[in-house]
DNA sequence: GCACCTTTGTGCACGCGTTCACAAAGGCAT
DNA sequence: ATGCCTTTGTGAACGCGTGCACAAAGGTGC
């Protein structure tokens, strides 16, 4: 399938933005699910519905990737699956190692989704010396003593990390010095790591604290609201700290 | 921007950039470690570091709270964590119930970083009869049927939804339904809510894809390379993308 | 073959976020 | 006080991502 093999000067980069490149996963999902349906054929109309973006924002992403689709008719689903599966990297297998097997690192162990897209679970790692041997998710659990060569010998180049944040830098580092280029982090800390690296964050605690911020404002949103409509009113006890009125909002510039 | 420019409380509101909101908690973690160790003030310099963020772009974030540091001296730690706290909404308690106790929602249950920061599990609640009454983490699990009651009677304004991704959306309405307005989702599925209601999602497997694609471009990015200087080798699968700097920075949900 | 209808692919404009660079502001030493 | 040194706060430029709107392209029916 000559999928425009064009050698042209690489010098113009036909990077695929970042923006597209994290929604890929998000149409892959929605196709493999209407190729499951035996669904044909798909419009981008159809296909951002199902993957919640703008219909636009689909075609313009798709366009990265080049000219899949047909017009008056739409795109094949099964050859969009292939294609994006083949941009993502997921036509072959991926080794994956996660290291801090406490309840988070169990729980991923046990994750299907896991397997399920060319990512295999080659090794679990913890530094509790009595968990050494244990079987999770029918895996045994190793040293983190032996980590190097365990990375080695899978040729594991993916590494999660789901330590508590105090072990976490140090774990970075072995595994980075060990060949591993990419990080997926659930450890509250901030990872620091040489060029080439890539790492990704995924913090519990961060989801929570922006989701208040939001709750938040929806709560001083309707409370002026409703004070607007009404003047009148009981006061709110609000715990001492008076937020919503209009007052000790925005701080450093009073409104008159 | 001069002062004298926001009067108008009406959008006030939307003074916070979404990017800012999203970088703030990681500004209180890292003045929080350094209020630990009774470090009084702080430059954005050093900050921004901690944070793993560039120092222009946290004195910006923190020009939109307001004017809390001093020229040629830095930023008060203990100050800035009140301040920042306060405009997450962190200084007032959060319940939060967790749906789908599976081997995430316990691990989520038992994850300690939930309450460290005004984040209370409120309830756990599960569709499986036989997990009825089980405790997780030292609280007891709840049926769903009582979903709307235990939201209703818990005053819950936050859900957490861990369930498998066939019933994320019912989930997701019930919530909406007995008035969760934030909902944090877990499970591979786009969720479809009403006007008002925020959804962050955190997708292991789309993570892992986008690390996948970025390791698949380093991995064709060395063969060329190394093709380049010596063509010996074999013929490269071609698909090496374009240059482009590795960020490690984007985070791992989007707002809804 | 031709006209019509549908849907793609994209040029363009706009807005948000990032980064640079520097003047203003505060502290400190003299 | 005064001048120097440090660091903040922010105007301005830039780049990326998004969404609109439409021409081009393919299929279909007559």
């Amino acid at each position: 399938m000559a999928t425009g093999r064009n050698h042209r000067p690489a010098t113009r980069s036909r990077g695929i933005p970042e923006a597209t490149v994290a929604r890929l996963p998000l149409y892959l999902r929605a196709l493999t699910a209407l190729s499951e349906r035996s669904v044909p054929t798909v419009s981008s109309e159809e296909l951002a519905s199902a993957a919640g973006v703008n219909s636009a924002k689909l075609r313009k992403d798709f366009s990265y990737l080049g000219s899949y689709g047909t017009r008056g008719v739409g795109y094949d689903v099964e050859y969009l699956v292939y294609q994006i599966s083949r941009e993502l990297g997921l036509t072959q297998d991926w080794p994956v190692v996660i290291v801090g097997i406490g309840n988070l690192g169990a729980a991923l162990a046990n994750y299907g989704g896991f397997a399920s897209r060319g990512f295999r679970v080659a090794a679990l790692i913890d530094a509790d010396p009595s968990m050494t041997g244990k079987q999770v998710a029918g895996i045994p659990v190793q040293h983190v003593d032996d980590l190097e060569s365990i990375v080695h010998t899978n040729g594991v180049s993916i590494g999660v990390i789901t330590t508590p944040g105090g072990a976490a830098q140090q774990v970075c580092e072995r595994l980075v010095g060990a060949g591993v280029t990419s990080i997926l982090n659930f450890a509250p800390t901030v990872l620091q790591v040489p060029e080439g690296v890539d790492v990704r964050k995924v913090d519990l605690s961060i989801e929570l604290q922006i989701l208040a911020f939001h709750e938040q404002r929806k709560a001083a949103e309707d409370l002026s609201r409703r004070d607007e409509e009404g003047p009148r009113g009981v006061a709110v006890p609000e715990g001492g700290r008076g937020e919503q009125g209009g007052d000790g909002d925005i701080p450093a510039v009073m409104p008159a």
